[in-house]
DNA sequence: CGCGTAAAGTCTACATCGTAGACAAGCTTC
DNA sequence: GAAGCTTGTCTACGATGTAGACTTTACGCG
């Protein structure tokens, strides 16, 4: 299909409301989740709003600069879960909620993975550190020393971040198609030298994400049961 | 600096070997590592291989194909690692493994990580997915029935994946701009806001990654330790 | 050897992109 | 009303991916 030029939100083109750097990027992100990365250029956006092109370099240095401001825009979304019993229900239920969010705007994922690659830690937006220091708070809390706590950080979100890469490849939009395209691929797979994967073909078709992803947290927190060990150098082996 | 437009490779502009898959991907990736995915554009690819930019498409169907074949090119490098003890071991190796590749083409993971999200799982490439069936193996032979061989692999890569996106962001290459930058960028978060992580600035300045990835994985092993549960459906809270 | 066919490489052309720079319109504050 | 800043617009340029027609090269078969 020819790509639609329709705008996306209700304006019929006629209004002009003032524009605002709010304005800019939530139409951005709805032209995002609505048609992927790739709709998102400036003349796109400029059209959506009714404006020129150039009139969106007052609230964006430029494309990359309105991309970081897209994932910062998505990551406020991230609702924190005050008063939980314990630290451990906690980090299980923020997970969830970055899970919710990734399926929520899926094509943003890239951005929120690959974005951060450009800008060390300490340059990056505010609201994309606000997620790492509220762990922090919790883990040092319920008593990790603090540079324990980073360490289980670490763990905790790159394995959080990793399931979400994980489970959006495996996600197909109709699950329909989705077992005859699996299957098919999986059909297309050489025998012999992709025996378990192709006798995974059930298993793989249905997929339950909340479930494997509590999961991963299970098996992480039943790991960190056992003390962190504390080594001068990395083992040799 | 203006962007380098000397060919990266050795080749003085004057022989024109006879093109091929092979030989388009290897230079590709040359250039990735070199100068970063924004450098790979058709034209320069071409001018690179001393032909013109059209002769491309004779090999790879678009830029997107190619960027495929790169992160397959990248993904053979993977060296399988034979007749370790136990799989546990194996694991580790394995994981280590992966985080070197990464360190070494750290401008291709953005690829790694992003283009599987574009393909479902069973028309990737095949060397793509090599590694996964390995790991099944492994797995399997260890022991799990094969459905909870998958869900491993799926905890045990997703926190590998996960970790290398964190090393690389953590990374800066001039380590003496690196404290500096570090602690500039700290000292520009707001005092009330991120207590925890400004204090965290001397812990974060000597970053072990291979020790870090270690410990994860030591914690994701302690965890298989505890035997999975089995769920009909995904726990209430 | 020669010739015909397929493969490999090239040329031209076009739509689209990000964005620099000069300018105009509108709002705020005396 | 005038001055000055903010906001939006216009025009223009270089770079990009790639379609389509063309030319050149390589190679098999008589």
């Amino acid at each position: 299909m020819p790509p639609p030029k329709n705008p996306i939100n209700s304006s019929p083109a006629g209004e002009k409301p003032r524009l605002s750097r709010d304005l800019v990027l939530t139409t951005a992100l709805a032209l995002v989740d609505a048609e992927g990365l790739d709709a998102l250029t400036m003349r796109r956006l400029g059209q959506e709003l009714g404006r020129d092109p150039m009139s969106l370099y007052r609230y964006a240095a430029n494309r990359a600069a309105l991309l970081d401001g897209v994932t910062e825009l998505v990551l406020k979304e991230l609702s924190i879960s005050p008063g939980l019993p314990d630290w451990q229900a906690q980090l299980r239920q923020m997970a969830h909620g970055l899970r919710l969010l990734a399926l929520r705007h899926p094509n943003v994922v890239p951005l929120l993975v690959t974005r951060p690659l450009s800008t060390p830690l300490g340059l990056r937006p505010l609201g994309t550190l606000r997620p790492l220091e509220q762990i922090l708070a919790l883990l040092i809390d319920a008593g990790f020393s603090p540079s324990d706590a980073l360490h289980v950080y670490r763990a905790y979100y790159g394995f959080l971040y990793g399931h979400i890469l994980n489970e959006l490849q495996e996600f197909v939009v109709d699950p329909e198609e989705n077992e005859a395209l699996l299957r098919l691929g999986l059909h297309r797979l050489p025998a012999k030298e992709f025996p378990r994967l192709r006798a995974l073909g059930p298993v793989l078709a249905d997929y339950d994400g909340a479930a494997e992803l509590d999961q991963g947290i299970t098996i992480l927190l039943n790991g960190l049961a056992v003390p962190l060990v504390h080594e001068e150098a990395a083992p040799k082996h």
